[in-house]
DNA sequence: TCTGGGGTCCTGATTCAT
DNA sequence: TCTGATGAATCAGGACCC
């Protein structure tokens, strides 16, 4: 999707047509631009920049807190036309995903390239760019390639081609640090990047520099997977002020805890660690974690841990910029079910010794004959086996 | 000049069990 | 009992993505 949090700005407030729409929020605080329309663009702004930087350069532009509840709700509607065409859809953020439309009904990939921008046009309102290739690498690179409302297609066997004229900072993977690295090699376009051999890559970039190599000629041979489960839930804050205190810590982290334990609990997933991360001012950062001794989405248990973890990274005197909680390790909430059930069954049974010890063998007979009792009578399915 | 918040993956160091 | 080799987990940091 095209600068899609300002489009979904401007269609649900169509006054704001035609201007400079910056979402991020306050224009004086410490936040980045998350996106910028098309018209904002023109002033040099663009996401991830200071908004201070972007109020500088367009003073008269339009500076929008962010809506997120509502642009996942049209995301929704978005990635519903995508799965009209092929279950296989992968997204990649709200307004991005790859399809796999091999044997789709529809047509081939450039015929459901051009019948899903009309649809999401049409029915939705917002503009979308799509690139058409063999694999998910080249389709990316393509759909970049002419925003917006582009439309770029790769045939089969010209990748390498198509790639090579490039800048390396088009390939996935590449950003700021490798480019640079690059730089120094005297590589800056794709092209160049494959006349490197692998193996000299891979001693200056480890395992990446292998993937790099085979990226530069247009090979990726991942797939298209479908219904990603989330490997990490976390929240995090930046003050509007450096805090020195640990008590202005303390309430910071309390709803940051309770926050991520709501959305484990959404998602149907259990912790299986805890990450604190502190970033002090001068954009020092560093994490500490653990592993719990049994996987939680209890918001207490969290935020006591994340206590543990405070005490270990917390510097005296030093000003405190950020602080987050991410969970990790994550279980599915069915394995927590488990272990819950098997507490509650280890329970019953010290229970049931001590009424045994009390009381004697017939107090358990009875006991058991009384609580089974009516659910032999009333009961509509079977007890289930596990 | 200032640098968000949501993530994934990789690497190197350390720890622990065998 | 001590020692070293080996490999798996764990931890911390960092590059990168949107």
């Amino acid at each position: 999707m095209d600068a899609f949090y300002a489009a979904v700005e401007v269609h649900d407030n169509p006054a704001l047509r035609g201007r400079p729409v910056i979402v991020g929020g306050d224009p004086d605080g410490r936040g980045v631009v998350s996106a910028a329309s098309y018209e904002a663009r023109t002033f040099g702004v663009h996401s991830a920049m200071p908004l201070r930087t972007a109020a500088r350069l367009c003073p008269h532009g339009v500076f929008l807190p962010g809506r997120f509840e509502r642009y996942a709700q049209v995301s929704r509607q978005v990635m519903a036309v995508f799965e009209s065409y092929t279950p296989l859809v992968e997204p990649i953020s709200l307004d991005e995903a790859f399809l796999d439309v091999t044997g789709a009904p529809a047509g081939d990939g450039p015929t459901i390239a051009r019948l899903l921008k009309d649809r999401v046009r049409d029915e939705i309102g917002l503009v979308v760019s799509v690139g058409v290739a063999t694999n998910k690498l080249v389709a990316k690179v393509a759909s970049d390639l002419r925003k917006p409302d582009g439309l770029v297609i790769v045939p089969p066997g010209e990748e390498a081609a198509f790639l090579a004229p490039l800048p390396v900072s088009r390939l996935w993977g590449v950003g700021p640090r490798a480019r640079q690295a690059l730089a120094d090699y005297g590589v800056t376009t794709i092209g160049q990047l494959t006349s490197v051999p692998a193996d000299t890559l891979r001693r200056r970039f480890g395992r990446h520099g292998l993937d790099l190599a085979q990226r530069a000629r247009g090979v990726d041979p991942s797939p298209v997977i479908s219904g990603h489960a989330p490997k990490s839930i976390g929240h995090e804050h930046t003050f509007d002020a450096d805090v020195t205190d640990r008590s202005g810590l303390q309430g910071t982290l309390l709803w940051l805890a309770e926050s991520v334990a709501g959305r484990l609990r959404r998602h149907g997933v259990a912790a299986g660690g805890v990450q604190l991360k502190l970033r002090y001012e001068g954009f020092e950062t560093l994490t500490r974690q653990v592993t719990l001794s049994q996987p939680t989405t209890d918001a207490d248990v969290l935020l006591a841990e994340a206590n543990r973890l405070l005490d270990r990274a917390l510097q005296r005197g030093r000003a405190v910029r950020l602080i987050g909680i991410t969970a990790i390790s994550l279980a599915s909430a069915r394995q927590l079910t488990l272990f819950e059930d098997g507490q509650r069954i280890q329970r019953l049974a010290e229970a049931t010794d001590a009424v045994k010890d009390r009381f004697g063998e017939r107090a358990i007979t009875r006991a058991r004959l009384l609580r089974e009792a009516p659910r032999r009578r009333f009961s509509e399915r079977p007890p289930d086996r596990e």
